[in-house]
This record gives structure tokens, sequence and C-alpha cells, in this order.
DNA sequence: AAAATAGAAGATATAAAGGTCTTTTATTAT
DNA sequence: ATAATAAAAGACCTTTATATCTTCTATTTT
């Protein structure tokens, strides 16, 4: 459905989101931790979000990331537009090139509308719409694991 | 959504299933040709197909693939689940292992009624089901285009 | 000003998916 | 029997996604 870059980027937003919105900014690592993720990965996938303004970066100590007021109005779909692209909304699932209401495969018309529910819930979810349940640990953004045993 | 290799298999399917309805077998180069894929690729497909029992081939002159009466029945919930698993159905959109009712992460809940159709829309859909839509061309299982320019 | 902190950037490595090529085996028609 | 046909099998190559590592730059605190 989404890439790992996409997954990690969703998980991430909404964890700065939540831990930024007292103000301070949270470091990388913190991210990382909080999402049980590759850090230099979710760097790099922050500082492509830094770039395309859906966050907010300061380097330095007490530096980090942050979702301001105007970034909390991003929504999932924002998020996954940037990083995969519209193909997940709009292209042929069996990889036709040119599926269309002319020249449909055979699942064009049953897809349609599964994909409009995909989109709408993307786009009607906010980065920070789940801040208190995440604060009181009803939704989880990393496994609960022990983690794997590392002989 | 689905891997290129679940993508040739479904238009495959759909294409052997309405090719060999009058009980001829389909070459493998017929199969290319008729979806616009590569050849080999495909061959390597349809042979995991035939070893899953999803279709019946035959070597030989008159030789290649053929979907017979019981094979009929096959949806593409079965052959998605053959090739790519369960894991678009089952599995956490963002990633995590154990992702559930009880740890939950933020979009499980608005996930699960879309995942439900997805699901059913594949259970129900079965690869004979648009033999005669294929017949006429109202559906199509490759792009109409002239092909690459090939300076 | 110096040291510590932390993001920015880019090179490199690894793994998986996608695709190609060659050889082998089985079947049918002559 | 022989030749032609076509799938089976597996080695191999390419590309993309994922992940890691190192160096550089900016900022803050002392």
């Amino acid at each position: 459905m989404f890439s790992q870059s996409c997954k990690y980027a969703i998980r991430a937003m909404f964890l700065v989101a939540q831990r930024s919105s007292e103000g301070r900014f949270v470091g990388i690592k913190e991210v990382a931790e909080g999402l049980d993720a590759p850090q230099h990965f979710i760097a790099k996938i922050l500082q492509d979000l830094s770039k395309r303004g859906f966050i907010t970066s300061a380097k330095g100590p007490k530096g980090g990331f942050l979702i301001d007021v105007n970034q909390r109005n991003t929504t999932l779909y924002d998020l996954v537009l940037a990083i995969d692209g519209n193909k997940l909304i709009t292209s042929c699932c069996l990889g036709l090139k040119d599926c269309s209401e002319k020249n449909p495969c055979p699942v064009h018309n049953d897809f349609k509308p599964i994909r409009k529910k995909i989109h709408s819930m993307l786009d009607n979810t906010k980065v920070c719409d789940y801040n208190d349940e995440l604060a009181q640990s009803v939704f989880y953004l990393k496994d609960a694991g022990i983690g794997p045993i590392t002989n």
C-alpha cells in the first residue's frame, strides 16, 4: 500500500506532532527510538519532509523537529502524495498505463469506490488528529515487543 | 497495492480463462503478446500458477495453458494470496508488527472497512467473470498505445 | 572563542523485485 | 524414429528500495 519511507514518514509526523505540541523541538534520536526505526533512514525522511515544508527543523543543541501551527493542517494524503506520488489513488491496479473509463481493465469499475474511500480517509486525517490518543497510549507508533533475541 | 508479478498473474489468468474457454491451450507467446508483457517473466509466473493448481499446462505442439472447469472458480483473492500473501488484507498499513484491536496504530480503525471492502471485492471476482467483456473488447488487458518510439 | 550538540548531505552497502537468457525435458506430428 | 514445438527449470543480470556510514555545517551553551 505505502512504501516503507511513507510508513515511517506518517508515523514520524504523528510522533513529532504530538511531542512538539508544547513548543519544544524533538530530536532525531528521540524520533527514531519512539518509532523503533533506523535513525539515519528516519533522518533522511525528515529532512525531505522539512524541505517540502511539512515540518520545521533546527540545528544545534535543543534543536530537532517541530510541527508548527500551520503545519498541523497537513493531512496524510499530503504526505502520501509527496512521498509515494498519486499512483495509489490514480493508477490502474493491474498496471495498465492507459486504463480509464474508455479503456477499462476488468477491475477498473470495482476498484473505483475503494480508491475513493482510501482517498477521502487520507484526506480527512491530519497529523495532529491523534495527539491525545497517542499521549494516553490509546494508539501506538511502535511495537510493544521485547525486541529480537540477539544470540 | 499488488506486486508486478501479481498484476501480471491476474491479467494472464483473465486472458487464459477467456481464450481457453473453448478447450484449446493458449501458448505462452500468445499470453505475453496479449498482455504486452515480457515473455520469460510471464512464463515464470504461469509455471508457478501451474504448480499451485490454478492453471493446467501441456508441453509440446498444441501445448500451452488452459483453465479447466474446476479452475474457473479461482478468485482474484486466491491469486493475490498465493503470490503476494495476505499482507494487503491483514497487516498494518503503517508497518507495525503487532498492530491489533488491543494495540492499534492511529489509522487501524480507519482502514478496517477499506480492507474489508478490498477483500470482499477480490473474493467475489472469479477469473472467468469477464470472459464475455474481454471477447467483446469492453475490458482490456493491455494498453492500446502505438508503442514507444524507438529512435 | 571553544566545545558539544544535532541536523544536512552525500556516498556506499544490502536486499528484494523485476526481468532476461540458456539449457533441459516432454509431447506431438510427420 | 525424427524433427519441431513448447513448457520447465534455473542461472544470471539489472534496477529500485531500503538502510547505513561518514563528513560537513549550523547553533547553542559554557
